[in-house]
DNA sequence: ACATCATTCAAGCGATAACTTGAATAATAG
DNA sequence: CTATTATTCAAGTTATCGCTTGAATGATGT
C-alpha cells in the first residue's frame, strides 16, 4: 500500500478533469464528437499545430477520454465511449447555469435579446415528417458531407444572411451545428432573428441526434 | 462581440474544469458534500494551511462549484447545488471506468481480492428496517455526530480491528463513509472480509443517502 | 533497402498555478 | 474605540503547463 492511497486516488480523478481544463482539448473533443477523425483533420479544424496538437491527443489518452488505432501512416482518435460526451456535457451545463460571464457571453451573440428556447429533437423529427419546416445546417461543408440530418440545408453564416430575403417569415426554420459547445447555430438563430424569421436552435448538435438514434444522411442533397 | 465568443466560451468551460483538476480542491468538496463548513474546519480536515484552503475555495468558487455566506466573523462554504455533486461523480465514474491505475489502487486496499458489489441505498434501508444487518460509520466522530445513517455504529478502522472477534461471520456488514471519494469504507471492507466476515461496502455515502431524502440522525446513539 | 509521409518524442521558453509567509480587512466583544 | 478572531489579500518561490522547433519513430510503397 502506498503511502496515501487516498491522495494517488484524488490524483487519478484530478488527471480527468485537467485534460477537461485547456479550451484547446475541448475544441478537440468537440471535434471527435462529430466521428473519428486523424490527427492532421484535427490539427487542421482547431488550428493547432501538429505537434500540439498530438501532444493534447496524448494528454486526453492518458485520461481515456479518447482512444486511438492505427490505420496505415495514419492515427485514428475517436472518444472512448458516450460518458466522455456526458462528462462534457455536464461541464457545460455547470458554467452555463452558474456563470454569469457565460450568460453575457451567449447573450452578446444574440444582440441582446434573450434567444428562444432550442427545438427537442423530438419535436424536430415530427416537423420534418410533416415537411413543416427548414433545417439549417451550419457547419463547414465536410463535416456536412460525413452526415447530417435528412433534408438539413448546409450553409455558412455568411451564405445565410445572403439568403434571408427568400425565405418566408411564416416557416419555422431551426438550426443546429456540432452541438452544445458549438456557437454556430447560435449566430445563425441571432442573424436570422433579428431579419423577423422565426428561427430557433436544436436542442443539442449533430452527435446528440446520432446518440438518440436517429436519421442522418451521408450524401449531399442540398 | 468580443473577438473570439467561441474561444471566451470554451474558456468558461474549462474554468469548471481546471476548478476540479486538484487533488487539494476534490478533498474540500467531498468536505463539503458532508454539509457546509467555514473555512478553519476545512483547513483542518484537509491538512491545509488556512490561507492556502482560502485560495482554493475562491477558486471553486469562482467557477462557481460552491457559494459562501458570511455567519458573524466566521465565512460559511456549501456546495452550490447538486449539479456540483453530479459532475463530481461523473468525473469519479469516468476515471473509475477508464484508468486502470484507479483499478490497481483500489485493488491494493482490498489486499489482491477483488471486492464484492456494493449494497444498494435501497437494500441497506429494507435491511436496516428488517434489523437484520450491522451498519459501521467509517468517519471521524465529530462527521458522525453531524449526521449518520439510524442505528450506525460509528468506529475507526483502529477500532474495528479490535472488534472484529466479536462480530458473528453469519451476520451481514455494511460499512459506509463520506461517498465516493473516501476511502475509509473500502478499507473497513477488506479489514473485516480478511477475518472472513460477510462485509460489503454502501454504494454511495452519507451525502448520497442524505441525498436520497433517507433518515439521518443527527444525535450519537453508538 | 530506401524514400516518403503521418505521427510522436525531446528540449527549451514564457506563462501560469500551488504553496508559503506576512500584512490587510471585516465582524464582534469588551 | 481597541482588541480579538476569522478570513482574505499580496508578494515571492518553485513546479508545471502549453506552445514551438527540430529530430526520431513507424508504416507504406518503390
Amino acid at each position: 500500500m502506498s503511502i496515501s492511497p487516498k491522495l494517488a486516488l484524488l490524483e487519478e480523478y484530478a488527471l480527468v478533469a485537467r485534460a477537461l481544463s485547456a479550451p484547446a482539448r475541448l475544441m478537440l473533443l468537440e471535434q471527435l464528437a462529430q466521428g473519428e477523425r486523424g490527427v492532421e483533420a484535427l490539427a487542421d479544424k482547431t488550428g493547432l499545430t501538429i505537434a500540439n496538437c498530438s501532444q493534447h491527443l496524448q494528454q486526453l489518452r492518458r485520461a481515456a477520454l479518447v482512444t486511438s488505432r492505427r490505420d496505415g501512416k495514419a492515427v485514428i482518435y475517436r472518444l472512448t465511449d458516450a460518458k466522455t460526451l456526458q462528462l462534457m456535457d455536464l461541464l457545460r451545463i455547470v458554467a452555463e447555469r452558474n456563470l454569469a460571464q457565460v450568460e453575457r457571453i451567449l447573450r452578446g451573440l444574440s444582440g441582446g435579446e434573450d434567444a428562444p428556447e432550442p427545438v427537442s429533437r423530438e419535436d424536430l423529427s415530427a416537423w420534418i415528417a410533416e415537411g413543416s419546416v427548414t433545417v439549417l445546417d451550419v457547419r463547414p461543408a465536410d463535416e456536412y458531407a460525413a452526415g447530417h440530418i435528412s433534408g438539413a440545408h448546409n450553409m455558412t453564416l455568411t451564405e445565410i444572411e445572403r439568403i434571408v430575403p427568400t425565405l418566408d417569415p411564416a416557416t419555422e426554420i431551426v438550426a443546429y451545428c456540432r452541438g452544445p459547445y458549438c456557437i454556430y447555430a447560435h449566430q445563425a438563430v441571432a442573424a436570422l432573428r433579428k431579419h423577423g424569421l422565426n428561427a430557433r436552435r436544436l436542442d443539442g448538435g449533430l452527435p446528440e441526434w446520432r446518440e438518440d438514434g436517429r436519421v442522418v444522411e451521408t450524401a449531399a442533397m442540398n
